[in-house]
DNA sequence: CTACCAAGTGATAATATTTATCATTAAGAA
DNA sequence: TTCTTAATGATAAATATTATCACTTGGTAG
C-alpha cells in the first residue's frame, strides 16, 4: 500500500476525535482540509483502513460509522438518542475469553451493546 | 394495532426459523404463502413488530436482519463467512448486570459479538 | 534527473436498501 | 349493514454504497 495524502488525513480525522463519524461526516471534515476531495475516495480509504485494522467499522442503522481508536474497548449504542460511545472496562476486557469456550473468537473491538444510555435514563426520570 | 393476515404470517415465518432473514428474504418466504404481497408491507410490518418487541432487529452490513426468538440471548456475527447465529449462555446472561454499574442498560437481546465462528476457524486449520 | 508502472483519485453511473405518498382495501366497532 | 380508520400495494423518491474508467501521482529503476 502506497502513501496517500488523502488517506493520511482521513486517518488523522478519526484519530483526533472521539466521535464515530459516518462516511458523510468524515467527508465533510476532510473537505475542510482538502477541497474537492471526492466522497468515493473517502469510501475507498475507510474500507482499506478498516481492512488493515487501523479503524473499526460500526454498523449503525444501515450506515457504517468508524472508530479511530484501536485500543481494546467495546461500543455502546443508545437505542433512544442514537449516540454511540466507547466503553472501556478492564474488568470485562480481562474476561474477554467469555466466548472462547463456545468456539467463537470475538474480534478485539467486536462487541456492541445496544440499550439505553445514562443521559436518556436521567431524562426519563 | 389491528389484526393483519400479512403481519401474522411474517411473524410466523420468523418464529418458525432459526435463520436471521433480511427483509428481502422474509418477502421471498412470504410470497410462497401470499402471492403478490408487497415488499412495502414486509418493511412496514417488520418495523412495527420490532417496535412492539416481537422480533429483534440486527444491523448487519447495512441491511437489517430480524430474529424471531425473543428469549434472552445474544448474537454472534462471523466476520469471515457472514453467518449470524444465536448465542445462549446462561452464565453470561446471569451476569447481565455487566454494564449497569456504568449507567448503561443493555436491551435484553442487545449484545452483538463480532468475530470468527468455529466453522471458519476449523477451515483455516 | 527522467521515465515508467501501478496505486490512488475523482467524475459519473449504477446498484442496493429503505422511506414517503396516496388511492384502494379490509378489520372490526357502532 | 354502515362507518371509520388501519393496513395494503403500486409507485416514486431518498439514502447509502459500489462499479467503472480516464487521469493523476507516489515511488522505483534506469
Amino acid at each position: 500500500m502506497r502513501y496517500s495524502f488523502q488517506r493520511e488525513h482521513i486517518l488523522q480525522i478519526l484519530r483526533n476525535s472521539t466521535e464515530h463519524y459516518s462516511v458523510e461526516q468524515v467527508h465533510k471534515e476532510l473537505l475542510k482540509e482538502i477541497p474537492n476531495v471526492s466522497l468515493m475516495t473517502v469510501y475507498r480509504n475507510l474500507t482499506l483502513l478498516a481492512k488493515k485494522g487501523d479503524i473499526i467499522p460500526l454498523h449503525i442503522n444501515n450506515a457504517v460509522h468508524y472508530c479511530g481508536d484501536i485500543n481494546p474497548h467495546y461500543h455502546l449504542e443508545c437505542l433512544n438518542c442514537g449516540e454511540v460511545s466507547d466503553f472501556y472496562n478492564s474488568e470485562l476486557l480481562t474476561k474477554n475469553k467469555l466466548l472462547d469456550y463456545d468456539d467463537f473468537s470475538p474480534a478485539r473491538n467486536g462487541v456492541l451493546f445496544r440499550g439505553i444510555c445514562s443521559d436518556c435514563k436521567e431524562a426519563e426520570a
